[in-house]
DNA sequence: CTGAAAGCGCTTACAG
DNA sequence: CTGAAAGCGCTTACAG
């Protein structure tokens, strides 16, 4: 009588909408009604769908629902390990913004980016090189990157102003007497990186720059006064460092991060620091896809882009 | 000749599998079996459908996928505010082995679990009371509870192993000379204050408790000799507190946090913990919500339960 | 207020 | 090696 293969079920099958239906002795649409709090429904009707919804442990397929409405939209969200807090705090702000927009977040590393492709109908993040999927062409997908190291045609940007608290920074280290800068690096050489460089090399000093895992020992011999972390992690790793050494911070060396993590202001000295507005990256990130989700004239490239300054923080460690 | 409205398209109408099949000039399952890199298919028109998947920008929707093949599973991972590093190790250890073990993660906020009800296909998390769903009765769904402050029949469970690690810490405290300890906990009392007043009850001392955010000022007057954070992040405020305040650490108070982040080896000193592996528990938990996926009979409710243990980390604040 | 029909985009047997 | 048919679970018009 029924379509299924009857008698024993194989196992702990998910009721359909078919058999609330069928239990509830009414029409699949009527259920869709009581279901989704619509009008135009006896309330005695609806009572009756909904025991029968609770009995048989019904939830509607988000598949079958996602085939008919295209509004319930996916958001991928693509972040290094979120044991660095700078990815963590940024993911947190992401989860509430898009929750708020009535997205769902669906999270994943660089290296499985290709796995959301046909997942999700948008993808924000540090995609970085590895958006490329393999054979099937460029995603049609919104795509915004976060800082990325350069362009990509077609995607929006964030992108990250650092001119201005970089010679903050600059400037507040040559007050205190910096004479020999040293900057940590990727071997790659970042933005941040050359910003610094060059910050230093206007005010006259010409930075060394080294690896971003340099230990002590190593730079020790090029007797440094200040350094410049690749980011906030690797300033706490200087700084305990320097004081396993004996070595005085700020008094004979200045230390300053880059990213502004909240746990910058528990460690000793408090990190000094180039912090961003996390809070306001997200919300330009999310604002981008928005735009490029639902705008049609993608003409002004000028559009896709977006910019959050950095702003100098001065702490203990300086 | 088509049943699409004809004419001019009403905007970037993303292309489907018939659009593909057309433009190839093929049926529908021949752009099946070309995409999903299927045998049977004469690599001549294999490339031909590539090249109109890559010339349409095609991607398979991944509803109508999942409407028919309910192998892509969806993990729901509820967790608190990713500020915390605590939750966010556990989340980047979550992302790694649901990636290896091939399903998607989606995250939500405790607040807004009952978004996840319908959309995953096992939830796994600190969802705590949030999960009881508004009008639809208990979700279906494989449910796995972390450290949850009381049992939820048919939920999966994490149980944290806190005696041991509880009893270590006590008798560490208590061979640096602690005599008037101090326990900050949650209004509500949780179970990893609990432990630690019994704890000390069974060396003969008797803890006071209070408020997990009291400040030295308010903690001053009990002239505590060591102080149990409710967690690291309040151990580091407390460390820095009784820095500004000018109490010698551990030498007037000894601190104990409860987590193990990562974190605590940078503030000063560095802060004794009660760790937890946090592998340990995303594993245990990924393992569980498998087995309640597929598992048929839930007959031992033992087979419910997983116990992962802290251990008592003696660094430097004790 | 309720239901019969059509269709969303895809894959899985089953024929050729 | 390729295609015609059926169906996954749901909702949206359209009739009654």
């Amino acid at each position: 009588m029924n379509s299924t293969p009857a008698g024993k079920r194989p196992g702990p099958a998910r009721a359909t909408i078919v058999d609330v239906a069928r239990a509830a002795g009414v029409s699949r649409q009527t259920v869709t009604r009581a279901v989704n709090d619509m009008p135009g429904i006896n309330p005695a009707t609806r009572d009756r769908v909904l025991a029968a919804v609770r009995e048989l442990n019904y939830h509607p397929s988000r598949f079958g629902r996602g085939l008919v409405k295209p509004s319930a939209r996916t958001l991928g969200l693509v972040l290094g390990d979120l044991t660095n807090p700078y990815y963590a705090d940024l993911a947190a702000t992401v989860l509430r913004l898009a929750a708020a927009r009535g997205w769902t977040v669906v999270m994943a590393e660089p290296g499985s980016v290709t796995d959301l492709v046909g997942g999700v109908d948008a993808v924000v993040g540090f995609t970085g090189l590895a958006l490329e999927p393999p054979g099937a062409g460029a995603p049609n997908l919104p795509v915004v990157e976060i800082d990325p190291p350069r362009a990509h045609p077609g995607h929006g940007r964030i992108e990250f102003e650092r001119w201005t608290a970089t010679r903050d920074a600059v400037r507040h280290l040559l007050e205190r007497g910096t004479r020999r800068p040293v900057v940590l690096d990727m071997p790659s050489r970042s933005s941040r990186g050359r910003t610094f460089v060059e910050a230093f090399g206007e005010a006259g000093l010409e930075a060394v720059v080294v690896d971003r895992d340099t230990p002590w020992a190593d730079l020790a011999p090029l007797r440094p006064d200040a350094l410049v972390a690749f980011n906030d992690l690797g300033g706490f790793r200087l700084l305990r460092e320097l004081e396993a050494h004996g070595v005085a911070v700020p008094g004979q060396v200045r230390v300053v991060g880059v990213d502004g993590l909240a746990v910058g202001e528990f460690v000793t000295p408090r990190l000094s620091t180039l912090a961003i507005d996390l809070a306001e990256v997200a919300r330009a990130a999310l604002d981008l896809v928005l735009a490029l989700s639902e705008g049609p004239g993608r003409d002004g490239a000028s559009e896709l882009v977006r910019v959050v300054p950095h702003r100098f923080l001065a702490r203990e460690s300086t």
